[in-house]
RNA sequence: UCGCGGGUAGUUCAGUUGGUAGAACACCAGACUUUGAAUCUGGGGGUCGCAGGUUCAAGCCCUGCCCCGCGAGCCA
């Protein structure tokens, strides 16, 4: 089912003209020093189901050759994120720091060749000595020496003889190479510092650049996808392969773009920033872009994987709507959530003509959509919860719920006829008296008559307390950090509003991460760890809030005209 | 400023060897409905970045220009 893209394309040519022996091999190499966010999602959807549609395999790969920036934690984090997103990886994890031997010894053969030296110049030096875009760099005093005099001084650096940021293991390249890249890039560094697996037993460790293609090379990857920043590293990424003795055919790196979201913020260092300075509760808040904080607010993990298949692989960079992934989570989970109904909002409904003390148990289907999740018992007495907005004393204009004299269908129940209200001092109702029709019991009137509107409720005597989140977008600016302004402009103060609600009693029977449709609202998820609390997942699509919404706008331009016409004329 | 990568509906993407520009989501309308949901049907939407050129014919080929993204870590 899988679109074509140039991937795919490339991949397929591959397969044809058998470069790899017809091999597919794909990774995904995350590093250890976060959480995978929805943009991750991106690049394992891609890798593990092109290894899955050619018949390959994909390794998970922990990128880990920065002893600094790494945690232990974050590598059993991705490995149940991945699992949770549905994937799962050829054999045991890898580890770069696997092959630090090999590559260590890959080292030694460059300077054997000549192609690489021990600098002994500092890191502004050799920045400043790098040249700029429109400058070329200038080569290193050290850049002449000898092959012994390289070897000795490598092997002193790896023996520890030397002090932190003292040397470093460049590439000889060209220090005017056009792609700064190429301009004698740094192999190895010096750092004391315990790594999540090695520990102490080394303090050298390779770079981004000289560690990811030998990996690859390593692990008989055959198509080494990753994002459009690093189309600039794809010719040292050759480089080096073409100058080292591979136990396979040489690994393919192709780029694409990275995803984007509107309303989202993908960035680790502002995730992170939003997370200590309290604007949300952690990585996993159900606010966050992380899969954490996705599985917290229910999002199915099908739904994502949809979503990524559907938006397809380019080499634009470009910007995806938040509500399409929103589309495929309501999708997904109208086939699958089982209906139930809930009170938000809560006024209370008395029905006068109901027999004192009579408790009915209606019969409710479970999910329309699916035959086989069967029906549910709900209890039906005279004094139930109705939702605040279902009422209205002044409707407006296309209105068509409960109000005064107007008759509507209680959803898997009765018929019910607004008489009068009671309301507080303030004016504000606070019990809404209606008649009920017996004859309505079957969902219809036996006389034929209709009603235009249906709506749900619930037994106040057995109704639940619970909390139930409700979620707007984090951050309101589609585009945030547009035009140079602050990222965190737009942070929305009010993105998460807590009301508590009135349950069906079926509702104390769910399990946590559990989602299902509050009906005629949205889709709601069982916390992870108190299943008396709801996330709203997303909320319905809602035709009612499009005609307000409408009706709004077209005051909104009168008013404007108006105030046009009455301008003055200066 | 230099290098690289891009530019096709609101958004994300298709677009074969040049032959009347498509899809999904979004939007609008209608049908159906015990969820103003779902489902079904239909509709509006485009100076293919701009300007030249080649050609009977250009989104596609050629030239020039414009705009956007990335790049000067001992991060990945």
């Amino acid at each position: 089912m899988s679109s074509s893209d140039f991937i795919r394309d490339k991949i397929k040519a591959d397969i044809e003209s058998s470069k790899f022996g017809g091999r597919v091999h794909t990774r995904f190499p995350p590093e250890p020093n976060g959480y995978l966010h929805i943009g991750h999602a991106k690049s394992i959807c891609l890798n593990f189901s092109i290894a899955d549609e050619f018949g390959g395999s994909c390794n998970l790969r922990f990128d880990d050759t920065n002893p600094d920036a790494e945690d232990a934690d974050f590598v059993d984090a991705i490995q149940e994120d991945l699992a949770w997103l549905g994937f799962e990886p050829n054999g045991e994890a890898k580890y770069a720091s696997d092959y630090f031997e090999q590559l260590y010894t890959w080292a030694e053969d460059l300077i054997q060749k000549g192609l690489a030296y021990v600098d002994d110049q500092d890191a502004e030096t050799i920045s400043a000595n790098r040249g700029g875009f429109t400058t070329p760099g200038v080569d290193s005093p050290w850049r002449e020496r000898s092959v012994e005099e390289n070897l000795e001084l490598f092997r002193g650096m790896c023996a520890g003889e030397f002090d932190d940021g003292a040397k470093v293991l460049r590439a000889k390249i060209d220090m005017q190479h056009p792609n700064m890249h190429m301009r004698d890039p740094v192999l190895y560094r010096i750092k004391r510092a315990a790594h999540i697996r090695t520990g102490n037993d080394w303090v050298i460790y390779p770079t981004y650049d000289f560690a990811h293609g030998q990996s690859d090379a390593i692990e008989g990857i055959t198509h080494s996808l990753c994002t459009l920043e690093f189309d600039d590293h794809r010719p040292l990424y050759n480089w080096v392969l073409n100058n080292l003795d591979l136990p396979h055919e040489k690994p393919e790196q192709t780029e694409f773009a990275r995803l984007n979201l509107t309303h989202t913020v993908m960035s680790k260092r502002i995730l992170r920033q939003l997370v200590e300075d309290g604007s949300v509760d952690g990585w996993d808040d159900a606010r966050m872009p992380t899969l954490r904080g996705l599985r917290r607010r229910g999002y199915p993990p099908a739904a994502i994987r949809e979503f990524i298949d559907h938006i397809g692989l380019a080499r634009v960079d470009g910007t995806n709507e938040i509500e399409l992934l929103e589309s495929f989570v309501r999708t997904s989970l109208n086939k699958t959530a089982l209906r139930r109904m809930a009170v938000l909002d809560p006024v209370k409904v008395i029905i006068t003509n109901w027999p004192e003390g009579k408790t009915d148990l209606r019969e409710a289907v479970n999910n329309p959509e699916d035959a086989d999740a069967g029906t549910r018992s709900v209890p039906f007495t005279g004094e139930l919860w109705i939702e605040r907005e279902d009422f209205s004393l002044d409707p407006p204009p296309k209105y068509y719920r409960l109000t005064i004299g107007r008759e509507v269908r209680l959803r898997s129940g009765y018929f019910i006829t607004a008489q009068d209200v009671v309301t507080d001092d303030d004016g504000k109702v606070v019990e809404i008296h209606c008649t009920y029709d017996p004859e309505t019991a079957g969902g219809q009137a036996p006389d034929g008559r209709k009603v235009k509107a249906t709506i749900h409720w619930v037994s106040a005597e057995h109704a639940l307390d619970a909390n139930v989140h409700l979620y707007e977008r984090l951050l309101t600016e589609a585009l945030p950090g547009k035009d140079g302004q602050e990222i965190l402009a737009s942070l929305n103060p009010e993105s998460r509003k807590t009301v508590s609600a009135k349950l069906e009693p079926i509702l104390a029977d769910v399990e946590p991460g559990q989602v299902v449709q509050f009906e005629r609202l949205g889709y709601f998820a069982v916390d992870l760890d108190d299943t008396s609390l709801f996330h709203r997942t997303v909320g319905l699509r809602d035709e009612w809030a499009r005609i307000q919404k409408r009706q709004n706008n077209q005051n909104k331009q009168k008013n404007q005209k108006k105030n046009k016409g009455r301008a003055p004329i200066s």
